[in-house]
DNA sequence: TGTGTTGTAGTTATAGTATAACATTACAGT
DNA sequence: ACTGTAATGTTATACTATAACTACAACACA
């Protein structure tokens, strides 16, 4: 086997290695800047490193861009070669990342209609959470929030 | 009837008709700073007039964004309701707009699953479409390049 | 060892996309 | 005419991303 994440995260560039990490210890995904800043004390100082290094991760498959976030996430690991969902809530802004097979298939054959052949897909869907959805749950929040 | 393209259509202001026609004459989408520049000679000075009108048009479903590209195009008005699936060529930027059933109820039950309540779906596919893609075609473009 | 090649990194400047803040104007409904 | 709402104008600025150029480190290979 060849091209893993494992294989390729041993040949990660110490900037590589410390823009994924500061990706995995955030809770949401963080745009370049963010990073920056969060990596000023390890020396970084310009934009352009960050963006460096987010490009090698990304075509290692290890992080995602958020198209409709202009942000960065670190990739959830399971959706092997298939393109990710990520579903985004407007309410508390987490994301999380899905792969569905039905979806893959039926994007293969409207690409197969159409002609076209796919090479990157971008699905990113908007919407509220589970935690932020229901009535009761909101309505149990509220009153938390003026207890 | 309410809402529909066609009603809305008639309460454009002028900003927002001279937008939606600068992208309907266009042949692929245009960033906002291109549509600026070609609306120069009505009056338009600043991007907040263009970026204005957008919000406007796309709040009422004429135009969508592209994401993975920072532009936008006019909307085919065929997928009523439903998510629109964008097909980008590569090649020759080609952008054509789709809408699949199957998709949209994948979709659906795969947020149904997650409990997750979508609102806004953007699915943009990036790849090569039928006109660039055959080895066929491919050469006979290259040739006539080189004849 | 020297040499060429490749990839990574640093630095500065700039391009491209989008919004904030505030003043002004247009206009529909009463 | 008055009033509230939405649209517009203007200026400034924030945020996202890349260009151009230099330097250097790692590696392969003669």
């Amino acid at each position: 086997m060849k091209g893993t994440n494992a294989d390729a995260k041993l040949r990660l560039t110490k900037n590589q290695a410390l823009v994924l990490k500061v990706l995995t210890n955030a809770s949401q995904p963080l745009g370049a800047y963010a990073i920056l800043d969060k990596l000023r004390s390890h020396g970084f100082k310009a934009p352009l490193t960050v963006y460096r290094a987010l490009e090698q991760l990304a075509g290692q498959g290890l992080v995602h861009k958020l198209e409709s976030l202009d942000s960065w996430t670190t990739c959830c690991g399971e959706h092997q070669a298939n393109p990710p969902v990520f579903e985004i809530c407007n309410d508390c802004g987490n994301v999380t990342e899905q792969f569905d097979r039905e979806l893959v298939k039926n994007l293969s054959s409207m690409s197969e209609r159409s002609g076209f052949i796919p090479d990157r897909s971008i699905i990113e869907i908007h919407g509220r959470c589970d935690d932020c959805g229901t009535d009761v749950k909101l309505s149990k929040r509220m009153n938390n929030a003026t207890d």
